[in-house]
Formats: structure tokens, C-alpha cells, sequence
DNA sequence: TTATAATTGTGATGTATGTCACACTCGATT
DNA sequence: AATCGAGTGTGACATACATCACAATTATAA
């Protein structure tokens, strides 16, 4: 599994063996089964993770109860409550697992320390994070610009794989639309 | 001018002098009159922007010439279409003066020579990025979980001082609502 | 000033989408 | 095999919002 992280980075920066084994030294494998809680609302965030196999949701409950999905993660992807684990505070949204997962899972602390005494680490969360503002963009146009249909035809383009492994009303939840449109959407 | 610069970095990081004349050397200062296009759609994104005095917006045109704002980009913002930015591509949206506006212009060469030379530069673009993500990640649950009414009082309760600076045609545009409603909710 | 364009409000109407209710399928559990 | 619950489709109806049209007001420029 190790290697899974070191192809992870490498995908971004070479790095040397010395380089990696300190980079390994400071994350923690974790497993966690179907439906279990990564994070959870109102806990202090006190990880990142990295996806290697599985997959993530991270959703907000809103005043009435209702889920809405701020973003899948899957294989190869850094998810949290970001927002949270930066400013070191209580989660505003919650992580849970789709399906059985297993992480590297990255503490703040440990984020600062790689930032501070690895440039190339400094480097690589810049384009992660830039990549994610991009992504994240990317989004907002898509509710700026597109209908429920069209947003649903860009998921299904972008994401083909994420249908056969989520239910329909996640999926929905993602959209922000009620899962009877986006059944009504499909036919 | 120079100390407007100094102050909004070090705002999260303390410079010394030396430091700050070498960050100076890799901007430059650049003054746009209202309605001016700073970035242009279609065009190569060869640099970002702080918005030192004035207000900018950020714009993506649909298809059936529909303008729809992404951004908008205040005192003490960075700007740009990064996604295009950072990968040095071609322009999806526009980047255009509501006000006269003053920037200082960072090309991407310099960015990554700051990036590279400064590990505290590093540190502070990362830490914008950071934050430009979260701020995205709340624009989309703001899309996920409120409607028009909502959204509106939220970006009122947000930037009060926007009310002032911008027609409402441009506040709907940003909220996802077609101006006559907008119009409707304020009353 | 006068003319012209930009901005805003508001009615009438159409459409996309939400909500509620119910039925059906399918896999998991006992 | 029988039971249960999660996931899904679909009809009937309610509602939020878009669109089109027009008038009124306010800025901008000639």
C-alpha cells in the first residue's frame, strides 16, 4: 500500500526514498468499514485524508434534516472538512463512508511539519489545493449555468464510474435536486 | 502604493525589507479604467491580479450569450481565471472592471520564481489557495442548501458593501437568479 | 440642457422542479 | 420461504423562478 502514496505524490513530484520514509512517517493508515463516520459534524477536524480505496461522501445536514452532498471522494483524492481542519475548528460537515475505505490519514500538525521541512511537499499541497479551488469553480459554474438535466449529463460525463457504485439519491443530493426529478431526468 | 502590498502580505507574513523589494521587482503596478477587460475569454492567462483599489468581476459567457459572475473581486483580492492561470491555457471567462480599478499584475513565471525562491511566498500563496477553496466550497453549499431568498440575504449579510458598488442586474447574475427576481425578494 | 442609454420595478404567464403519496423490485436477514 | 428495508419509478399537485413586456427613474454624454 505504500507505494499507492508514493505513486500518489510522485504523480505531482519526484521524490527520493529518504524523502518518502519521512513523508510515510508522518500519515497513518486507517480502515473503515460501510456507513462509518470519518468526521463528524461539530468534532474538532484534526486530519486530512487520502483516499486509496473506497469511497468517501462529505455532506452537510442542513436545519431540516436534509443531506446535501458537497463532494464525493474517491480513489486518489484528499478529502476533509477543510475549511475546519485549517483553521483548526469544529466540522461544519461530515465525512462518511460510501463503501468500505481505506485512508492515509494526514493531522494538521503533521501537515505544518511536512510544509515546513520538505519544499517539495510545500509544493505539492499548492497544486492540490490549487487544483481543488479550480474544481471547485468548476462547480459553481455548473449551478450558475446549467439546469438540473444538464448538470446531471455533466456528473454522468465527468464521473461515468460514480453511477454504478452510488444510489440515486446521493447522486441527487450532489446535484441539488430531489432524487423524483433526477429519477424523471434519467428517462 | 508599495505598503498597500507589503501590509496584505503581511497580513499573514512578516517580510523583511530585502524580501519585500525582491517581491516588489516580480509585479507590476497597473491601472485599468470601468468596463476595461483585464482578462479576456479566449485569450492566454498570463498573470493574476490584486485588486489594490476598484472592483472587478469575474465572468463566464454561456453559450446563448447569457453573462453569468463567478467572482467578484474587491480590494485585497487576488484574481484571475487560475484555472487557466496555473495550467498557462486559454481563457474561459473574462476578467473585466466595474470601477476604475489599480492592480498589481503577477505574471506566472514569477509566481513559480517567488514560489521557488521565497519558501515564505510558497507559504503565502498556499494559504491563499487554502482559503479561496473554502470560501468556493461555501459558495456551493450556499447553492446546495438555500434558495434565491436565502442566497441573496446571505451575500447582503456577507458584503453590504456591494449593494452599493454594483447594479443589481450583476448581484443576480452572481446569485443564480434572473434580475426581476431579485428585484422581487428585496421587497 | 437635451437626448440617450442604463437601471430598476412590476404584471402576466410559462416552466422547471419540489413535495407528497403510493407501488414495485431486489437483496439482506431471520 | 417469509419478512424487511433500501432503492427506485411515477402520478397529482404546489411553488419558485424564468421570461416577456412595458413603464418609470436615474445616470451619462453630446
Amino acid at each position: 500500500m505504500k507505494e499507492k502514496l508514493k505513486e500518489h505524490i510522485e504523480n505531482l513530484i519526484p521524490l527520493t526514498d529518504e524523502e518518502f520514509s519521512f513523508i510515510l512517517s508522518h500519515v497513518s493508515f486507517e480502515k473503515y468499514k460501510k456507513n462509518d463516520f470519518i468526521i463528524q459534524e461539530g468534532e474538532n477536524v484534526k486530519n486530512c485524508y487520502l483516499v486509496v480505496n473506497g469511497l468517501l461522501k462529505l455532506v452537510y445536514d442542513d436545519k431540516n434534516g436534509k443531506q446535501h452532498i458537497v463532494s464525493f471522494a474517491m480513489e486518489d483524492w484528499w478529502e476533509s472538512d477543510f475549511s475546519a481542519y485549517f483553521s483548526q475548528t469544529k466540522a461544519k460537515m461530515s465525512l462518511q463512508c460510501i463503501e468500505d475505505t481505506i485512508v492515509y490519514s494526514l493531522s494538521f500538525q503533521n501537515y505544518q511539519k511536512l510544509s515546513a521541512e520538505l519544499p517539495k511537499m510545500k509544493q505539492f499541497f499548492l497544486e492540490k489545493s490549487n487544483s481543488g479551488h479550480s474544481a471547485s469553480q468548476n462547480r459553481i459554474l455548473s449551478f450558475l449555468t446549467s439546469n438540473a438535466k444538464e448538470r446531471y449529463e455533466q456528473l454522468l460525463k465527468q464521473y461515468p464510474l460514480l453511477f454504478q457504485r452510488v444510489p440515486k439519491t446521493l447522486l441527487a443530493s450532489y446535484l441539488g435536486v430531489s432524487r423524483e426529478t433526477l429519477s424523471r431526468l434519467s428517462s
